[in-house]
DNA sequence: AACCGCAACAACCGCACGCTG
DNA sequence: CCAGCGTGCGGTTGTTGCGGT
């Protein structure tokens, strides 16, 4: 209690005493795990949740494996870290009496060094294969979305035509062709990404298409490997240094587990 | 014996997620 | 819908023990 009245905990750290564990272990004995806050009222503990799950979880649950770490266990290990990368604690679901930190520490002292460079490179090769893989998809939902605009397409294929020459013809004048593409894939952060109430044929067509410029002597194909090259060059698929772009930019943006947990399970 | 480097392990920290009121 | 709380997870840091010089 600080000298205004307003109670002041002071957590201990540090390692733990043996008469510490004694109270956690009564503890969970008589109200089980969970509640981790009320260890330190209940207990007695001067030790916060965090800290008294944390010393029950990788140290004093009964059903923990004691000892070194068997060439088996290894070997899941080395298998299971291949599959799913750093998710410590998915690992260790599958080596019963392990956890999470166990695996951790053992896998940076055992493993880490050893494998730094060919991890880099292996890493970046599957990385490389997974933006393609994304790109691909995304491109090829896109061609449907495409696909289905023009299945229920009204509209006079000609009058299009006519339409999409007179723009380019404006619009070229600073060099470059034009060409309209879906409007999802110009402007990503609509949900719908349509006009919803288009009336001239000139505003349906906007509506659904943007204009793109392309600059002078960039061929598709040019552009193409491009996007690729610049696909292929970045390191990381973490939210952070990777983004797969297009309409589905706003999905990568927040590295939500369960969306990078989909994105690797192809490769399983 | 003293020092150093390293491995192994324990514990902390920050962040994200799910639940609940 | 939102804030608060409890919990889980992964990264990082601190501590300890041991072998080599």
């Amino acid at each position: 209690m600080s000298w205004w009245g307003i109670a002041e905990e002071v957590w201990r750290k540090g390692p733990w005493t043996g008469e510490e564990d004694r109270l956690l272990i009564e503890y969970v004995r008589l109200h089980g795990e969970g509640r981790w806050n009320s260890v330190a009222r209940l207990a007695g503990l001067k030790r916060n949740g965090k800290s008294c799950r944390l010393r029950w979880v990788n140290y004093l649950r009964p059903d923990l494996k004691r000892g070194q770490i068997t060439p088996h266990e290894e070997s899941i290990i080395l298998e299971l870290h291949a599959k799913w990368g750093n998710r410590w604690s998915t690992i260790a679901r599958s080596l019963p009496g392990r956890t999470d930190n166990e695996i951790k520490n053992y896998w940076r002292t055992h493993f880490k060094k050893k494998t730094k460079s060919v991890t880099n490179n292996a890493e970046k090769e599957k990385n490389r294969l997974l933006k393609k893989q994304q790109f691909k998809q995304q491109r090829q939902m896109e061609l449907q979305q495409e696909q289905q605009l023009f299945q229920f397409d009204q509209l006079d294929m000609k009058k299009i035509m006519s339409l999409l020459e007179e723009n380019s013809s404006s619009s070229s004048s600073d060099g470059g062709d034009v060409f309209y593409a879906p409007y999802q894939m110009t402007h990503s952060s609509t949900t719908s990404g349509y006009n919803n109430n288009p009336n001239s044929l000139e505003e349906q067509l906007q509506g659904r298409f943007a204009p793109v410029n392309i600059p002078e002597s960039t061929t598709m194909m040019n552009e193409e490997n491009a996007i690729w090259n610049r696909f292929w060059n970045l390191d990381v698929v973490d939210g952070h240094g990777g983004n797969f772009g297009g309409a589905g930019a706003t999905a990568a943006c927040g590295p939500r587990k369960t969306y990078l947990h989909n994105l690797v399970i192809p490769f399983c």
